[in-house]
DNA sequence: GGGGACTTTTAGGCTCGCCTAAACTTTATC
DNA sequence: GATAAAGTTTAGGCGAGCCTAAAAGTCCCC
């Protein structure tokens, strides 16, 4: 299971999931299609590259493509994971538009603890089961929302 | 009210927020405590100081006390709302301890974006009209949550 | 099989945020 | 009022993560 901490940046996890994705969708993986991916130039990707392989996390030799190595496919999963939960929360739970909904999974996956992401998930399950007909605080909440929408508040930028 | 978009860094917000917090329990706020405070080395206060001082937020004189501008201020209050706002959703609603809530919402603060935060607001508003008393899926939520604490699941490291 | 297009790497540079060491200022103490 | 202690700043350095420019490798096509 899950063992060392291996204590990766947020970077390196997105470099990760982006490898995922990409592997998920075509045969072979190229550090173009990560540089795009993650929304740097191919130096960038190269370097970040470099250092998951050091970490035996992928697998690349000069000019060829990039493998998750087992490790690193258990590890990009699990960012993946985080990512895909945190999102459910922001579209299902707080009813935010899928645009921002994923933009924000982006911005906190690399923050939260398991321990907390492991309680969110317990309480969408909660949730869940609760949106089926039951009335109660989330129709509240989903009328308010609603509300909200016909008659949108004045709003600063968006972080 | 909230006005050009400032662009502050997470290391930016954090002394903002800390220089807050030392003010309301102290008459004069000094490099030392901040930098305590934020958990830096004294040199490194100094220099986030001189940049806060340069964007107007702060205002300080050598070898002197800090002081938030109004601006600052502003900003400061606005940063440990969102920090006080995640707080209580990990302790109110997903029923973490202290401890961890504390740290949840120092770890997500800076990259939470303004309208999901103004909806979590919605939502925490939503689910505590639904503690009292009525029945449904957050009382299941919390059953489930203190089932697990008495069997604890095993767990890996903490993020 | 030579050239051009594309990909990848190397080299060098930048900012941010932190560090340590050392110089300097202020404050407290005798 | 000298000096020690504490606080602050300056100077210099480091790693992370990004960039551009240019060199090197690969591929395709006539």
């Amino acid at each position: 299971m899950s063992s060392r901490p291996l204590n990766l940046t947020a970077s390196q996890e997105d470099y990760l999931e982006a490898i995922l994705r990409l592997s998920r969708t075509q045969r072979v993986v190229r550090v173009r299609d990560i540089a795009n991916a993650v929304g740097v130039t191919a130096p960038s990707a190269t370097g970040a590259i470099g250092q998951l392989k050091q970490r035996g996390l992928v697998s690349h030799e000069k000019y060829e493509d990039v493998l998750l190595t087992e490790e690193g496919e258990t590890v990009a999963v699990e960012v993946h994971r985080r990512h895909e939960e945190l999102r459910t929360f922001f579209e299902e739970v707080l009813l935010l538009d899928p645009e921002t909904a994923e933009a924000e999974a982006c911005a906190l996956e690399h923050s939260i603890s398991r321990r907390t992401l492991a309680r969110l998930e317990t309480f969408l399950g909660s949730i869940h089961d609760c949106g089926r007909g039951r009335p109660g605080c989330i129709r509240n909440f989903r009328e308010t929302v609603e509300l909200e929408a016909e008659a949108p508040a004045p709003r600063g930028d968006e972080g």
